[in-house]
RNA sequence: GCGCCUGUAGCUCAGUCGGAUAGAGCACCUGCCUUCUAAGCAGGUUGUCGCUGGUUCGAUUCCAGCCAGGCGCGCCA
C-alpha cells in the first residue's frame, strides 16, 4: 500500500527523468523526489524543491526548471494546482474530492492502515531490559521496557518478523551473591559486603523459606530466590504491556555448548589469538579501542564471550538483524558489539544495530528524586505504574527520543491536563467515539456506499485529510530510524488537527436540520480518524479508550 | 587523554534524505459551551537554534575546531 503522496512522487520523479530523456533538461535524474508537507497552508497540500535541486546541473534558473515541469505535474491525476514560488518550489494542491478518497482506504485497511512493506522477509532480534534476575526492575529498565516494545510493534507494521527477547544474566558471580544475600536473611546474618540489600531481599527470602522448608545451602536459595524473582520480573512487564517471545537464559547458552561454538567460528574467520595465556578476540580490526579477552588466563570465559556466543547464536537462529538496547552506561560496548559483528563475516552496518538509551530522571513534588541504591530510593516498574498508571507511564516513555535524556514528572503524569499529551491523544479518541455513538442514534447512514467524498471540502476536512494521508510515511519512517517516538508526535499533531476540525466542523445535523450527504461524509472522515488513532496507539502499546 | 550522548522560547522538549516567516505543551493575558465529550477550540507575548569557521543558491540540519554538561573507558558482571 503505497501514499498518495508516494505515488504523486513517483509520478514526479518520471517527469523528470523523461524531461531529461527528451533533452528538456540536462543532467542525472534522482532516484526518488521527497514530497513534503508545507508548514504553510498557503504553499498547497505537498511542495518539492526539486527545481532548486536540478538547476545547477540543467544550467538554468530555478524557477526555468520548475516552469518546465508546472504544466505535467498539474496533468497528473488528483492535482488540481500547481504553483512556483520563491526561489522554485513547486506547490501541489490536490483536488480536494479525489484526496478524500483516503476515507475509505483507511476504512476498508482499518487496522492495516498504515502497515507497510519495507521489512518484509526480514527477521529482527530486539533485545532489550535484559535485566539480572536479582531485583526488581527499576526506573532504567523501564525506559526500554516502554520504547522497545513500541520498536518491536513498528518494526512488525514494517512488515517484519521480529522476535523480542529478554537475555537473563543467571550466571556468574551477581547470581552468587544474590544466592548468598537471599540465604543470610532468611537465616538472620549478616549481608555479605558487596551483597544486595534491598528490602525485597527480606521478602525473597522469607517466601522462599516458605515453599522450601529445610533449605539450607547458597545454591539452593539461589535457585529458589531466582525463580521467584524472575516470575515478578515477568509479571510486572505483563501489566507493562511489554511482551517478549523469548527469554534467554545465559546459562543455557553455555549448556547447550553455543559459548564453544561460537568461539569456533570466530577462529573459523580468523580474528582469534593467545597472549599472555589468555585467548583474545582481535576487535581492532574493527574499530574497537582494544582487543578482549574471550578467556580468562585462569581459563574462565569472559561475559564478552557470553555476548559473542549470543550473537552468533542469535544469527544462526535466524535473525538478519540484532537490535541491542543499551542504557548510557553501557555506551562502550557499542563498537566491540560492532567488532563481534564484523569479526564474525557479518556487515556490522546492516545486521547489528546498537541503540543507547540515556537515563531518565524522575522529578516529584518538584524535586528530583535521587535514585540510589544506599538509600533504597529506587523506584521500581512497578510503582512507577501504581502512581501513574501504565498509559500516561508508556506513553511518556515513549514520545522522546531515546538518545535524550528526559524527565518524568510524576505530578504531571497524573493529572488530567494537556500537559499530559496521551491524554490529549487518547481525548481525541473517546470524543470520536462519542460523536459516533450519536450518528449510530440518530441513525445517519455510514457505509461507504454513502460516502461521497465530494462534500469533504472544507479547510479543515482537508487538513485532516492531509494529516491522515501521513500516517504511512511516519509509521515507515519509524520503522527504518527505529524511533518509535515519531508514531506519538505524529498523534499529538492529529488530535490537534481533529479537535480544529471538530470545533468548526459540525457532524451531526442541527436542530430540524435534515440528514444529508454532508453528515454521512464527516461521520465517516471521524470513523476514519478514530481509526487511524487507534492504529497508532497500538502501536504504541497505549490504550485507546471510547470513554474518558 | 580517548569514546558515546546532549546544548533550540522563562520551563519540559519536537524539528535526518540542507529549504520558504524555527515549532508544541506548560506558564502569562483575551475570547468561545441553554445541541457532537471545554481533558477542547481561537487569538496575543517569548528565540544571537552553545561559540567560531567551512561547504553552497540556501545550514538548527552537513563538516572541522572550540566551550559547557551527562556518561563510559577492567583477563568486573
Amino acid at each position: 500500500m503505497s501514499s498518495l503522496a508516494d505515488q504523486l512522487a513517483a509520478s514526479i520523479q518520471a517527469l523528470v527523468a523523461a524531461a531529461i530523456n527528451n533533452g528538456e533538461l540536462s543532467g542525472t535524474a534522482p532516484d526518488s523526489i521527497v514530497l513534503e508537507r508545507p508548514k504553510n497552508r498557503d504553499h498547497g497540500d505537498y511542495a518539492t524543491s526539486i527545481a532548486l535541486q536540478l538547476a545547477k546541473a540543467a544550467g538554468k534558473n530555478p524557477r526555468e526548471v520548475a516552469t518546465l515541469l508546472q504544466s505535467a505535474i498539474a496533468a497528473l491525476p488528483g492535482v488540481s494546482k500547481v504553483d512556483i514560488a520563491g526561489p522554485g518550489f513547486i506547490n501541489i494542491t490536490l483536488d480536494r474530492a479525489n484526496q478524500a478518497e483516503l476515507v475509505r482506504t483507511i476504512l476498508s485497511n482499518s487496522a492495516k492502515y498504515g502497515h507497510g512493506d519495507a521489512l518484509n522477509g526480514v527477521t529482527v532480534n530486539l533485545e532489550f531490559i535484559s535485566a539480572n534476575p536479582t531485583g526488581p526492575l527499576h526506573l532504567g529498565h523501564t525506559r526500554w521496557a516502554a520504547v522497545g516494545d513500541a520498536l518491536g510493534r513498528v518494526l512488525k507494521a514494517a512488515g517484519a518478523n521480529v522476535v523480542q527477547e529478554f537475555y537473563i544474566n543467571d550466571r556468574g558471580r551477581q547470581m552468587d551473591l544474590f544466592g548468598q544475600s537471599v540465604q543470610a536473611a532468611a537465616q538472620g546474618l549478616p549481608i555479605p559486603e558487596d551483597g544486595y540489600q534491598g528490602e525485597y531481599i527480606k521478602d525473597l527470602a522469607k517466601e522462599v523459606v516458605a515453599s522450601n522448608p529445610g533449605i539450607s545451602t547458597s545454591e539452593d536459595f539461589r535457585e529458589a530466590a531466582y525463580k521467584v524473582q524472575l516470575a515478578q520480573q515477568q509479571g510486572v512487564l505483563n501489566v507493562f504491556q511489554t511482551h517478549f517471545d523469548i527469554w534467554f537464559s545465559e546459562r543455557s547458552l553455555h549448556e547447550s555448548g553455543a559459548v564453544e561454538h561460537g568461539l569456533d567460528k570466530l577462529r573459523e574467520q580468523g580474528h582469534v589469538f593467545e597472549l599472555d595465556g589468555a585467548i583474545w578476540l582481535r576487535t581492532t580490526d574493527f574499530g574497537d579501542d582494544k582487543d578482549r579477552v574471550l578467556v580468562k588466563e585462569n581459563g574462565e570465559l569472559t561475559y564478552f564471550a557470553s555476548d559473542t556466543a549470543y550473537y552468533i547464536n542469535k544469527r544462526e537462529r535466524g535473525a538478519d538483524i540484532c537490535i541491542y538496547m543499551l542504557g548510557a552506561d553501557h555506551h562502550g560496548y557499542i563498537h566491540r558489539l560492532r567488532a563481534v559483528s564484523a569479526c564474525a563475516g557479518d556487515n556490522p552496518d546492516y545486521n547489528i544495530h546498537v541503540l543507547i538509551g540515556q537515563l531518565v530522571k524522575i522529578m516529584e513534588g518538584g524535586e528530583e528524586v535521587k535514585l540510589s541504591k544506599r538509600a533504597g530510593t529506587i523506584i521500581t516498574l512497578e510503582e512507577l505504574v501504581e502512581k501513574v498508571g501504565v498509559d500516561a507511564a508508556r506513553y511518556t516513555l515513549i514520545r522522546y527520543p531515546v538518545d535524550t535524556p528526559m524527565v518524568m514528572d510524576i505530578d504531571v503524569l497524573r493529572s488530567n491536563t494537556n500537559e499530559n499529551p496521551v491524554y490529549y491523544v487518547q481525548y481525541a479518541h473517546a470524543r470520536i467515539a462519542a460523536v459516533l455513538r450519536n450518528v449510530a442514534e440518530l441513525k445517519i447512514p455510514t457505509g461507504l456506499e454513502n460516502f461521497d467524498p465530494s462534500q469533504l471540502t472544507h479547510d479543515r476536512e482537508n487538513e485532516l485529510l492531509g494529516t491522515l494521508a501521513e500516517y504511512p510515511r511516519i509509521v515507515a519512517s519509524a520503522a527504518e530510524l527505529r524511533e518509535p517516538h515519531r508514531v506519538a508526535r505524529y498523534l499529538e499533531e492529529l488530535a490537534g488537527v481533529y479537535h480544529g476540525f471538530y470545533a468548526d466542523c459540525r457532524v451531526l445535523p442541527l436542530g430540524d436540520e435534515a440528514v444529508g450527504p454532508i453528515h454521512s461524509a464527516r461521520a465517516n472522515l471521524c470513523a476514519a480518524t478514530m481509526q487511524v488513532i487507534a492504529n497508532g496507539l497500538s502501536l504504541l502499546g497505549v490504550s485507546a479508550p471510547e470513554r474518558m
